[in-house]
DNA sequence: TCTATTGGTTGGAGCGCTCTAATGCTGTAG
DNA sequence: CTACAGCATTAGAGCGCTCCAACCAATAGA
């Protein structure tokens, strides 16, 4: 378990340490002869250099901390992936991190990324308090994603929710509906730009907007919609609903399909993320999709433009949602 | 972002850095005195330590390094938020890293992990070549989960597929089915397990096994039931499908509907690893649950024991899968 | 011929920490 | 009153590396 050192790369190669350590950072002053018997001798025994120690010697570091708020979340996974792909290719590496959705949990989560002394932290769709993202900023530079932030010392890169908002909006309307619900996202992050944007379009179109709380999971979904159908009695029922996001569609759609209503013939359905669950063949939704992949590599770019000090002022990035559409929305019958 | 040193803490409290550093580890031979004067000190300057200098120092790692081979599998997240609650309870930090489904990704990744010297590497059903893994094996503690191998240096957590396919069959067959066919995972990491299981269980019901090739994804679930509907001319469809996994029976469920077939009432189908999705009110699939967060915990309890030396000789740990039953199986019509 | 200059190479200090051995300081026994 | 524990504390070396300044040819310019 005893790795080489670069010492031993030394003596088997008859140089010294610090030529070994120039071959290894790709300097150009080292001779051909020196540089091919430094690699042999680094191949021969094995040798890749300790990141750790680089990172304390140098005093920079190449470690780029990454929290995902969930870890089952596809969106972020997508995200950390263009975070990933990214950073490895500017020659950063990735340590990821779980908050689990919980702001105690996520702490914990920041505090043992802050330990590694990296050199940049992306938070993707974090739930702490602003107070700990502020203290955290004083460490190191810090881009989030999917929340966004006032605070001039971190960058944020996000969807322009309310846009995405009201193409949903739009495309249902386009569809002939004119009774469309919204499910939110509670205390979500993204969830009150998402509602705005609900609230605009619909009164653009002359529509009366009808909010229905509920959160972003399935199950919630699920709950909003049974009780807005309990109280069909009084309020007619909605032909179209814009989901908080994709997961609290799914549990909407669910529940309708309980109480015997088809989607979408009966109620059109939308969702907001397009993860890699709207396009699965069973449920195959039309939502708003954020360019995932996109969001991770500029959050990378963010983080990594500030690393090299080429900016100081924050950055604050907004992407361009889409619709996509599949079979949960179509024109309402009557 | 100059974060303060273990010297600075000891030049506030007075104290010598060895001191300091005692502290920090909760030794019990520091006076209570010194301890609070360099408890202020730290917490006044906002000091915590640097894991990479202790790390160095030390010549120990606190570092658990996790490969997931898919950030997208739900799976292999909660394997990781097993091994991470059984970790850091352990005072042990982990670094989570992705392979992305392909071997080149994976070994770079194991490379980019090996590089931070960690107590300990988890390999979450990785796709290399096992002799990438042995090598691996040379420079630190290696577990896989959901893999098998024969290598004497590496611990291995899995479910008993073997067994969780033969309960699959047994389900089905209880509830009268006897044409029963299998979607196979193809060259996926436990695929070869579940479809002997499948084998074995069909025999002993003495009835005949059908083995349809396919992948771990929803799409190739649905290409195998397209194709094998397309052959009901000549074989008879069955009335029942064990899938490879829960992404692939729902693949598999989206094709069967869409040629017509009900779900359950024509075919039922079940799923394998008890995923969220399969839980999710709209999909709802029954399936066999894999205990993926003890597996998580066995997996970090197995290397933490390499780590402090308390075992040498290789583990294997199978653990009992279990069936969930849900509404994608019942009782054929007839 | 004697400096400059250049390009390759090296020793040594030091990054923030741990760890060993040595130190000073009680308090108790002889 | 000396001796010796026993405990709290500290100096100093060293983990594997980077980086700076110094060094040493070998070549070029005067």
């Amino acid at each position: 378990m005893a790795r080489p050192t670069m010492e031993d790369v030394a003596r088997v190669a008859n140089v010294s340490r610090a030529l070994v350590s120039l071959v290894m950072r790709g300097s150009p002053k080292v001779s051909a002869q020196r540089r091919t018997a430094v690699l042999e001798a680094a191949e021969k025994l094995g040798y890749s250099p300790h990141v750790m120690a680089r990172a304390l010697a140098s005093r920079t570091s190449t470690v780029l901390g990454v929290m995902l708020s969930d870890l089952h979340n596809p969106f972020f996974a997508e995200v950390a992936e263009g975070l990933d792909a990214a950073a490895r290719a500017e020659g950063f590496e990735l340590i990821i991190n779980s908050g689990g959705r919980s702001p105690a949990r996520e702490r914990r989560a920041l505090n043992s990324l802050l330990s590694f002394r990296p050199a940049g932290l992306a938070l993707l769709g974090p739930v702490v308090p602003s107070s700990a993202i502020e203290s955290a900023a004083e460490e190191s530079p810090i881009v989030l994603v999917s929340r966004s932030s006032r605070l001039s010392t971190v960058d944020t890169v996000n969807d322009d929710g309310e846009a995405g908002s009201r193409m949903a909006v739009d495309h249902l309307v386009s569809l002939g509906h004119r009774r469309i619900a919204h499910l939110d996202g509670g205390g979500g992050s993204q969830s009150a730009l998402r509602r705005r944007g609900y609230q605009i379009a619909m009164r653009e179109h002359g529509l009366e907007p009808e909010v229905i709380r509920s959160e972003y999971t399935d199950a919630a979904g699920a709950k909003a919609i049974k009780e807005m159908l309990a109280a069909r009695n009084t309020v007619p029922a909605p032909t179209a609903i814009v989901a908080a996001n994709d997961y609290n569609a799914v549990g909407a759609i669910s529940a309708l399909e309980e109480a015997g209503l088809r989607v979408p013939q009966d109620v059109s359905v939308i969702g907001y993320d397009n993860t890699s669950l709207a396009s699965m063949r069973h449920v195959s939704l039309t939502t708003i999709d954020q360019p995932r992949t996109e969001m991770g590599r500029l959050a990378a770019e963010a983080l990594l433009q500030r690393v090299r000090e080429d900016r100081t002022e924050p950055v604050r990035k907004l992407l361009h949602p889409k619709l996509v559409t599949r079979s949960t929305t179509c024109s309402p019958l009557s």
